[in-house]
Order: structure tokens, then C-alpha cells, then sequence
DNA sequence: CATATTTGACCTGT
DNA sequence: ACAGGTCAAATATG
């Protein structure tokens, strides 16, 4: 093909990488003036969104860096293919010496990670939105802080290959610099409530829509703990995985685009309305509809309540 | 009880 | 040999 074509798209590329870094920084920087607006437990919505807009950007920087991995090392002579290695983790036990023997048993299957795309970002927080297991922490040659080593929460359930390292900045111990290697694959569980304009919303009412929403409909012991309901995934969610693989850039974009719309609406308002409905399976179904204004948000920070409230609330 | 973090040993590319 | 990335036992957390 046209050499040329590729790499200007691959510069053009760049180009909204660079774009997406400066954006999030942005949200970032938003964060800071949220919470000095918000002091505390004020209005945490908003900066739960801002959460939810840093996952957009990192999984909108994600799949830009996936097409160039993509461009860039397809046609090349690929080494071998990240093959499964020793996948079956807990291993049986060796007859051998208790403690190194496992050593021993692990010897080849030690897997380091492989050049790939990565993207580094600085933020004021950890918190991107994703569920992240730590795994490791090293001091790095000449910094003064060490360095976090961060891998997805679902590498092993959903084989999600997602790792980031963190490490506090030296100029700015207040910031921290991350850097993402390799994308999610997984359909990772949203922890944040989403909101977004209901497309039918009458014109010069402020109305938004709260949803939240685990990934699968099958909800985990651990769902269940932290949120008594089962939501389904919202619309937004659905816009954002309803593919196979999680397809374009562009709806990656566009949902970051309203996104910060709604963000901008959110703080003008007053007034809110929160809308959350169940439909998980095909036969239950169950839809909480409610106004509230902002001085009377009684969710906490974890966006929870109990099942009598939302008993009384659903009437 | 299950799941997450800490931490020193281990592994690999340079 | 070294530095940095990863593993996994011990420990913490809820």
C-alpha cells in the first residue's frame, strides 16, 4: 500500500494521542477545581465523572495506540505469539524441597512482557476507572520513589493483559506519572455511576439519567455485596461494548465529547433526577425514578444504599 | 472466608 | 553483574 498514506495516519494518530495525554490532563486539572468547589463528600458525582471521562480517555488512548501496534508490527516478522505458558497457576506440589522447589517448577515459565504500546500519563490521581491488582513495587536507580508495578484485575478471569506502573513525580509529589502497557480486553465492571441526557428529555428541563451497571448480567457474590441491585448495563454501555471487540475510536471520542457536556450541565444544575432501571433478564425488571436536588443527595461516596430505601424509592 | 497488598526472592535483557 | 519486571508466600483487610 501507499507507504505515505500509512504514515500520515500513523502521524494523525499521534497527533490524537498527544491530544487525548493533554485532554486528561485537563480532566485532571478539572478534578483539582471540582474538589476545591466540592470540599469533601459535597457533590460526588462529578468527580466520579471525571473518573469515568479519565477511563474514556485512557481506553480512547488505548485503542490509538493499538492501531499503531497493529500497523507497526503486524507486517513485521512477529516473533513468537504470546503463547500460554505454564497458564495453569496453581500448580500442583512438587515432592521436592517445600519453598524453592516451586522456584524451580517456575523455571521457564517466567514470562516478562514484551514490547508493546504503552502511553504515559500525569494525574493527580491513581483512580482511572479500571480495577487494578498491584503486584509488585520496585525502588528505580536514582528516583526517589519507587515504583508501583499494577496489573488488570481481570488478567486471569477474562485473560486481560492490561498493566500500568505508577510512580509519584519527583518535581511534583502531589502527581503521579502513569504508565499504561497494553489495553484492556476485558469488558471490565464500571464501578461509577454514568450519566448521560436521556435522547427524549424534554428541552429546558435539566434531567440526567444515573445508571449503574455492572458488565455481565450474571452479577458476582462481590457485586451483590457492594451494590444490592442488579443494574444492567446502561446505554452508554452498550454503545461502548455491544461489539465483540470494543470497535471504534470515533464512539470512544464522541461519548467523551457528551460526556463533557453532561459534566458541564451537571455543575450548572440544581436540580437532578436520577433514573436507574433493571432489566438484567429478559423476564425481571425493575426501574427506580426519582428527583432529588443536590443538598439532598443522600448517596455516599460509594453510591450506595439499602434495599429498604430502594424499596421505598421504586414505590 | 475470599480477595487484595506487601515484600523479598527470582528471572531476564542489557 | 546489574537493573528492572514479575512471582508468590506471608500478611492485611473486610
Amino acid at each position: 500500500m501507499a507507504a505515505s498514506c500509512t504514515g500520515k495516519l500513523s502521524s494523525n494518530r499521534e497527533r490524537a494521542a498527544r491530544e487525548l495525554v493533554q485532554g486528561q490532563e485537563f480532566a485532571t486539572h478539572l478534578q483539582f477545581l471540582l474538589k476545591k468547589h466540592y470540599p469533601d463528600d459535597g457533590l460526588l458525582s462529578a468527580d466520579e465523572l471525571v473518573v469515568k471521562i479519565m477511563r474514556s480517555f485512557t481506553e480512547a488512548l488505548s485503542l490509538v495506540t493499538c492501531y499503531d501496534f497493529v500497523e507497526n508490527f503486524q507486517n513485521q516478522t512477529t516473533s513468537q505469539v504470546d503463547s500460554v505458558c505454564c497458564d495453569d497457576r496453581k500448580s500442583e506440589d512438587s515432592g521436592e524441597s517445600k519453598k524453592r522447589a516451586t522456584a524451580k517448577e517456575r523455571r521457564g515459565c517466567y514470562k516478562r512482557k514484551k514490547i508493546s504500546l504503552s502511553w504515559t500519563t500525569v494525574s493527580a490521581t491513581t483512580e482511572d476507572g479500571y480495577a487494578w491488582r498491584k503486584y509488585g513495587q520496585k525502588q528505580i536507580l536514582n528516583t526517589k520513589y519507587p515504583r508501583s508495578y499494577f496489573r488488570c484485575t481481570h488478567k486471569y478471569d477474562q485473560g486481560c493483559k492490561a498493566t500500568k506502573q505508577v510512580q509519584i513525580m519527583e518535581e511534583d509529589p502531589q502527581m503521579y506519572g502513569t504508565t499504561y502497557i497494553g489495553h484492556h480486553t476485558c469488558r471490565d465492571i464500571l464501578k461509577v455511576p454514568q450519566i448521560i441526557t436521556p435522547p427524549d428529555s424534554s428541552p429546558g428541563h435539566e434531567s440526567y439519567m444515573l445508571t449503574y451497571s455492572n458488565s455481565n448480567n450474571t452479577p458476582t457474590q462481590l457485586d451483590h455485596q457492594h451494590h444490592p441491585f442488579t443494574w444492567c448495563p446502561s446505554t452508554m454501555i452498550k454503545q461502548e461494548y455491544k461489539e465483540e471487540t470494543p470497535s471504534d475510536l470515533t464512539d470512544e471520542l464522541s461519548s467523551l465529547d457528551s460526556m463533557w457536556k453532561d459534566l458541564e450541565a451537571f455543575e450548572q444544575a440544581d436540580h437532578y433526577r436520577a433514573v436507574a432501571s433493571t432489566e438484567c433478564t429478559e423476564t425481571a425488571s425493575q426501574s427506580l425514578d426519582m428527583d432529588f436536588a443536590v443538598s439532598s443527595v443522600e448517596f455516599n461516596g460509594d453510591f450506595h444504599f439499602d434495599e429498604s430505601e430502594f424499596n421505598y424509592l421504586s414505590k
